[in-house]
DNA sequence: ATTCTTGTTGCATC
DNA sequence: AGATGCAACAAGAA
């Protein structure tokens, strides 16, 4: 489910645990939320340890304790964090909780487990947390780096580019169909025949849509306008709300993608 | 019962 | 070497 903006709002459920002390770690050794994790050193490292704060970045999480620990959480496609007292009902996929001094549990629910826990000791930040590359809407996303990517993505399919999380962090499906959408982009154009006018446009709506989805969805999970591709997108059947038309959902760079036929033709990319 | 899924990675192939 | 495409991971919903 989460992506860029999501993944902010899902951040901010465990701020009522910030200022608090981690009191307990439980952690679910059967999850494969934790792959790859030393538990035990998870465990040892954070209990007795403040929470001092949070951050995301792209579709990953960090949240920094007292004495230089980071602990990171990728949502995968199913995960969600949530903040309970000490009634709160486990459910049946609460892979990992910290219990924090007050009662207070913050836990990482996720059927799927498409997704994971990552640990460092510090000091520090973390490699995991290092190799993310700038923020859409940092500075250091420049029409210059998405022009360089896509002659080197030459051959594949603007959709499939855009999932890349090496260039474009936090967008995922529905973003880069909403991105596409909005500039006018036919999906299997092929990322090598952008133009330079068409880069500039596809660099200035991914600042829009990652700009737009942080004030709305970030905020409190507000649903999108209606003017959005957003609402429409999901179901067979919907219509494009600007041209009117039929929406077409198929298979695209191995993802279901939605687009509409009247205002993102094959052709408009060449300039 | 069957097919779908808002993500990532590892592997085979080019 | 680098680019490309696809299966696999797992569980719930429609």
């Amino acid at each position: 489910m989460p992506e860029l903006a999501e993944v902010d709002y899902f951040r901010r459920r465990w701020n009522p645990g910030v200022g608090r002390t981690v009191r307990a770690v439980h952690l679910n050794r059967r999850a494969r939320i934790g792959r790859g994790v030393d538990v035990e050193a998870l465990a040892d490292a954070l209990v007795g340890r403040k929470l001092l704060g949070s951050q995301a970045a792209a579709k990953q999480m960090a949240f920094r304790f007292a004495g230089g620990a980071w602990l990171g959480v990728h949502l995968g496609m199913s995960g969600r964090l949530e903040c309970g007292d000490a009634e709160r009902e486990p459910t049946k996929h609460d892979h990992f909780v910290l219990e924090m001094t007050d009662g207070k549990r913050l836990v990482f629910v996720d059927p799927r487990q498409f997704g994971r826990i990552q640990f460092w000791p510090g000091p520090g930040a973390p490699p995991w947390w290092e190799k993310i590359p700038p923020a859409i809407l940092s500075d250091g996303f420049t029409v210059g780096v998405v022009s360089a990517f896509l002659r080197r993505r030459a051959r594949t399919s603007i959709k499939a580019v855009l999932l890349m999380q090496e260039r474009f962090p936090g967008i995922g499906n529905w973003m880069a169909d909403e991105v596409l959408w909005r500039a006018g982009f036919h999906p299997q154009a092929k990322a090598g025949d952008f133009g330079p006018a068409a880069v500039r446009k596809l660099h200035r709506t991914l600042r829009e849509v990652c700009a737009d989805a942080m004030r709305v969805i970030a905020k409190d999970w507000s649903d999108p306008p209606a003017t959005w591709l957003f609402n429409h997108r999901w179901a067979d059947g919907g219509r494009c709300p600007r041209a009117k038309q039929p929406l077409r959902r198929e298979e695209v760079g191995g993802r279901t993608t939605c687009w509409s036929p009247a205002r993102q033709r094959l052709g408009a990319e060449r300039r």
